[in-house]
DNA sequence: TTTTCGTCTATTGTATACAATAAAGGTGAA
DNA sequence: TTCACCTTTATTGTATACAATAGACGAAAA
């Protein structure tokens, strides 16, 4: 019945209320504090804090505790070009399995998108369910596994940012825009333009994010050479 | 003075003993004789499981016990593909900030890699510790932390059977000629060639990877089409 | 002979207790 | 008044002890 180690429930919890925001980036997670919120000793939590480490949700002081990950203009940056070709290696791995029906599951996602959208005041809850699942839907036609975990680990990093995002109505429309593009270049079997899209879905999605993120923390974006911490589109030009 | 943990350390020790292949796949881990063999108390063990987990090196079973993670040929095809995406990835954002220095520390590894190969009996430990040497050398330029944890976790989940790789000497020889080849592309700034051939590269490790495995688990790669369990050159031409 | 049920044991899951360390605060002297 | 050092305290790191569960083995009945 209870398969679930309390270690691995402390786990979840702990997350969700890092991505929703309740734990700050930068609050130490006391283990005594979980404790007794969630009625359990320590051991479990202290399970829980190294997968969430492992995850990079919290980063561990030795001796001093841990520590809900901050993230940094450099560090959004990491995340977001990563999602670029992760997306683009799930839309062309997805592409060579795609049936019809599976074209009409994207497409009806995007209705749905549509839909929220079209009917003010946006629910953005609601949106952001859509839009996950569009995504899921090629991230299973990939049917790799591996990847997928990838791509949930890196959402989990910028799932406050990302729903921030959804907040411009600009942005929002220009998401809606390219999933419908998407959609039909999937559908169309044309890769390269899907390919495209996705990346420069995700690298203007980059963009707002990191004109979104407190601008407290200057440090240096790149070590070397003085590239721009921006959508480099053409430097994620590659074949995969 | 000893800042690490001795859930780290475990987490360091298990991990060596998995990759170097003294633990096999499918061997239970059973707490206690871990205790005994490191001297500490279960905790810290299972501190150090909750990690290799997470990095896919060990399952857990509940109430059961943690094992060794087993490769079938569907795993095998997913962390190969995904490293082939990683390296390209990586190459791409290296040569954005490459000086002539850099480039000249890439052909000396390759230079390295040569002098084992022309010295027989060929040192394969040796050769693998060059060949590691030119990738972080990439990895380092690519300056995306998040991109060179993903590639450090995929290298241990194959490490046993691409050293086992090397030991096919036409493989050998074709792996040098490879890098020779990349670290030229990325010397000239031939972005796509330099893709190219990293794929071509990870794509031809992944075919010898498949025939070297024991062919135990005769479980379909793919759910869905007939595409095989190969390497899709094509499949992974996308726009990073 | 086979199958099923029950007990038993080995192993994991959880809790409590103890040790060690690092940061914070206070007290003393310069 | 300020700085250095000591003491204290809060928090993590580690160990031992207890509980619960799943699998194995054996016995009994069909």
């Amino acid at each position: 019945m209870d398969v679930e180690s309390l270690g691995d429930l402390a786990q979840k919890q702990i997350r969700e209320l890092i991505i929703t925001g309740a734990f700050k980036p930068g609050q130490q997670l006391k283990e005594e504090e979980l404790c007794s919120r969630f009625q359990i000793s320590r051991p479990p939590i202290r399970e829980a804090f190294k997968m969430l480490e492992a995850e990079g949700l919290v980063t561990r002081k030795p001796r001093r505790g841990v520590f809900v990950a901050e993230m940094t203009p450099k560090d959004i940056w990491e995340v977001y070009t990563l999602k670029a070709v992760i997306y683009q290696m799930a839309a062309a791995l997805a592409m060579a399995v795609m049936t019809d029906e599976d074209a009409q599951a994207l497409e009806a996602a995007v209705a749905q998108m549509t839909a929220v959208v079209a009917s003010p005041p946006v629910d953005l809850r609601q949106y952001q369910l859509h839009h996950r699942v569009f995504h899921e839907i090629v991230m299973t036609l990939a049917g790799n596994d591996r990847l997928a975990k990838i791509e949930r680990n890196l959402r989990f990093q910028v799932s406050r940012i990302s729903y921030t995002s959804l907040k411009d109505p600009t942005h929002l429309q220009a998401s809606l825009a390219y999933h419908r593009q998407i959609a039909a270049a999937m559908k169309q079997g044309d890769r390269p333009l899907a390919c495209r899209l996705m990346k420069a879905h995700v690298l203007e999605a980059l963009d707002l994010a990191l004109t979104l993120l407190p601008v407290d923390s200057g440090e240096p974006v790149r070590d070397r050479g003085a590239a721009p911490l921006s959508a480099d589109a053409d430097l994620l030009e590659v074949a995969l």
